[in-house]
DNA sequence: CTCGCCTAGTCAAGCGTTTGACTAGAACGT
DNA sequence: ACGTTCTAGTCAAACGCTTGACTAGGCGAG
């Protein structure tokens, strides 16, 4: 009963047939006009008609009728995990910025670990999406053959059957440890993400190689990835590396470095003097931090405008690009100094 | 030509057409067994047999088509603008947790200003959504009569016929007034955001209300709602300020705060020794600025919870909950402190 | 005068589901 | 033997749109 009340008074839906009848047409001609389909199969003062009563009853086409009937329907998906990281909205106005009005685009997001990840993938795909953009590692999400193009972003170990775009990490990567050696750092504790993705496993591999070709050790530890999750790992895992010799940390992505850095202030631990700390990301407030955060910047927006990009391609049928690869740099800010004299 | 090869490989949908030839039985049986319906009409063994195919298959329901039919989609739209504030992972969090897998969600997000708000919202209810969950002002964003049901967010004047769920913001903006006249604060700046909202309006009013009656004075000075935009404004109107003899200021989101704080440190101007600083909002990331930022704690991701229980409620024919309020509380941290000794 | 073509449209099938109405056959009571 | 009730299904219309096929009427060419 008060089932019913609830949805009393809501506005029915404008069809194309409600237009049709006050204009005095076919639901054929209303499609025409709509769609500016087949000009010269309507006159054009037939088409201000349907217009003026289109826009007078406030008709919307329906994209569902519309792209079951056309097997289009003009909206992109773009499946993240990550909510919480700001590296997401970074990628997706990235995204917003190059589409512009050329597809609309439906985002579903996770945290990550939640469950859903792949429910998501499946409601873009039954809402009827033209394609979709998957952020980072989403090997378990996409299924075999899915129906529609995909582009995966930041999955350096991705399928290469999908078009892909991703950061160059080993470079960065590789900055980062010279960096660090040649501030004499030789004993490296390494904070991972704790998630097995594939960007992960690449960032942690360049580093790790470089510093041991040098001679350099890395120790690893393991965290959620959250600021509240590095500050407890980091608290449990410090006093031993502390008392393996580590003076430099790096972690996996910013917000690790966020709870770390956060943590080893309580704990007194002075960042650069005591120990020296870097991440991967370079999100917009990673220098905004005390001391700023020496960073591998990864460009999250740039990322997003690639993928945009890449993608009107391939739904253009341009098979062309693979891969595209962009570029990580170190940037130097105050959380990195020489070894504490000794 | 390359038109055609782009799409060649690609997999046919597997309809439920499919599944019933393969199974021996009618689509309606399909349908009824995929959906769990008329349990009773349809044998066990039947049913078994129907699933085993709708797997081998790969058969997923058409939600377009589902939709189209019942009138109905088991999908909900979230609107938003502020992409790069964090603020709206929260709330997005939020609302993910708490619709676990009752409904799935599908957002549309476009960065403030963006032209697509209002192109976002036909967005999702062309897809067919059963509502749309908003975020923050989107008065012209919202039809007269939508033809779902919404809920408003954070929006204090937004239109009564709407469910909303707020912040109590006058009593936040109270709290954080008082604790400065409390410090001898007389003189405060506040940097307003760029966007006419009613939240930001009342922040503005019930901050300003309180210290004014207090027989203090308020200027304001507007930014956009960024990191840099926040630094820049901050560098043109500091001088003004500081001759004024401002010695609090105050930001409308933590956002601005962040570029105040930064170019503030650049200029050499102590925070909060010289000038003290605070803001509304209380992301995840403030406490960790340098100094850590005092903030009215505005509750982002219970805000998310609320709204999707409200939501759900709505969906369900309840129409008893017209707004719900949610509190906000000042959190006292380093960024302010007594006036500096004069 | 007839044929063909153009113009400005309309018709109806089809997209993949759902669902109320219907049914062939079996079981059952009288 | 006959009507009723179950059971385990099937049929077909409907959701709102698109689009290839079709057409009534007008007109020019042969």
């Amino acid at each position: 009963m008060t089932t019913m009340g609830g949805r009393a008074g809501r506005a029915r839906r404008v069809t194309a047939a409600d237009v049709a009848l006050a204009a005095g047409v076919s639901t054929t001609t209303v499609s025409l006009v709509v769609n500016g389909k087949d000009t010269r199969r309507v006159l054009p003062e037939t088409r201000q008609r349907v217009l003026a009563e289109a826009r007078r009853l406030g008709y919307q086409v329906d994209r569902r009728a519309r792209s079951l009937a056309t097997g289009r329907s003009g909206i992109v998906g773009f499946a993240a995990t990550g909510l919480s990281n700001s590296f997401f909205g970074s990628v997706q106005m990235g995204l917003l910025e190059e589409f512009g009005d050329r597809v609309q685009m439906l985002s579903v997001a996770t945290e990550v670990g939640h469950t859903g990840a792949r429910a998501n993938m499946t409601t873009l795909l039954s809402v009827g999406v033209d394609g979709v953009i998957v952020e980072a590692d989403a090997l378990d999400v996409v299924g075999d053959r899915p129906p529609v193009p995909i582009v995966l972003l930041d999955s350096p170990g991705g399928p290469q059957e999908f078009v892909r775009v991703n950061f160059d990490l080993t470079t960065g990567a590789d900055s980062l440890a010279a960096h660090l050696l040649e501030l004499g750092h030789r004993r490296i504790g390494y904070l991972q993400a704790g998630r097995n993705g594939s960007t992960f496993a690449v960032r942690f591999k360049a580093f790790a190689d470089r510093i041991r070709a040098a001679g350099g050790t890395v120790v690893e530890a393991t965290s959620a990835i959250n600021i509240e999750g590095a500050s407890e790992r980091m608290l449990k895992v410090w006093p031993e590396w502390d008392a393996l010799g580590v003076t430099a940390i790096v972690c996996a992505c910013d917000v690790l470095a966020y709870g770390t850095l956060d943590i080893l202030r309580s704990l007194g631990v002075g960042v650069p003097d005591r120990v020296a700390l870097a991440s991967f990301d370079d999100l917009p407030t990673a220098a905004l931090m005390n001391p700023a955060l020496t960073c591998v910047h990864l460009p999250a927006l740039e990322l997003g405008r690639q993928a945009a990009r890449v993608f009107l391609d391939v739904l253009a049928g341009n098979t062309a690009a693979r891969e595209v690869v962009l570029p990580s740099t170190l940037v130097v800010r105050a959380s990195t100094g020489p070894v504490a004299g000794r």
